[in-house]
DNA sequence: TTTATTTTTTGATATAGGTCAAAAGGAAAG
DNA sequence: CTTTCCTTTTGACCTATATCAAAAAATAAA
């Protein structure tokens, strides 16, 4: 399982298509806690997650918030960032040792251009991030912080337990004192 | 102001083109508190509003949450129905007297193998909703209800006044009473 | 206008989850 | 092994916001 099978999911690409986008790709090793992109300097590569775990995160009154766990398989970035040419409002790290392949801006906009099949990709994938987004607003908005956990284990089963408890609580709008008594199950 | 403008701003169509495009919609009139599509259906038509204002909102325990507005000069739909051809988790309704221009699922996923522009266009359109979603929930899950409610002025000032208090209380995940004391200023 | 209906405001009370502080567990370092 | 450091758990207390109920205000109907 790699880009290519990720990319195939979307949009069927022929063989040499494929072989060109993936060539645009450049493998990226990361350790563990090691930072990817800054708050406020401009994101300006698409990354896919090829092994290891990934998360973006910001700072509200000096805490850090996560803000997505991006899994193997996934494709990151700071999507405002990256797409509009903002700086970041959030920073990118790795959590657990990782390898990730990344594609600068100017390749995939030439890619764009080039193939439009590639466009498809880039508009079926912004759209699957937004209904997950949605999700976790739904999820987040309107239910408890029980119910919030239990969308988690739905959603992320494998995340849930890999990560420090912070990263989690945080990331599902609850102190981690919250989240370990709904763990152990008052 | 109209939908060639929108059109226009996110890539640059020739005159034909626009013609082209724009002969595919379809002019609708909804009266206000009509319904568009109703949960559990699947909805096939992206809509632009040119007129009047617009909603989407579920049911949690019988009561209705808003989960996004639909201000004049936007497209809008029930994302992941459209575009995933899955039944709808919202209702759309119209909360005044509207006129909106509506493409069927079928015509754009004509235009979109036409014109590379098109495909360009839903993913900067995906794009850009994937941001405000984003901003959404960062306002809800880590501000206070008055922040959330002096977030909704700024992104929204046209709609916090022109609908029922009610809307925007459940849209900004609060009740009502608290949104009339912070109105009152407590 | 007067009456009916809906929406918003106000008041009293309850509670989920936050905050702060300390103890217990685990992992890493010497 | 010990000691140090970091993460998680537990406990006591507090607060923002929910809930429930009723009054007031606004809107629509007669």
């Amino acid at each position: 399982m790699d880009i290519s099978d990720n990319l195939g999911a979307y949009v069927d690409f022929s063989d040499e298509e494929l072989a060109d986008v993936l060539s645009f790709f450049k493998k990226e090793v990361f350790l563990k806690k090691e930072l990817i992109v800054r708050k406020d300097q401009i994101c300006n590569k698409l990354y896919f997650v090829k092994k290891g775990m990934a998360r973006s995160f910001y700072l509200k009154d000096g805490k850090e918030v996560t803000q997505w766990f991006f899994d193997e398989q996934q494709f990151m970035t700071s999507v405002e960032s990256f797409f509009e040419h903002k700086n970041s409002l959030y920073y990118l790290e790795v959590i657990e040792d990782s390898v990730l392949f990344s594609i600068s801006k100017e390749s995939l906009d030439m890619l764009f251009v080039k193939y439009q099949k590639m466009e498809k990709f880039g508009r079926l994938l912004s759209i699957e991030m937004l209904t997950k987004i949605v999700n976790k607003l739904n999820a987040i908005q309107f239910q408890t912080a029980k119910e919030r956990y239990d969308y988690m284990l739905k959603e992320f089963p494998n995340i849930t337990y890999r990560v420090p408890l912070g990263y989690v609580a945080s990331y599902l709008g609850m102190t981690q004192e919250t989240l370990s008594r709904i763990r152990k199950g008052d």
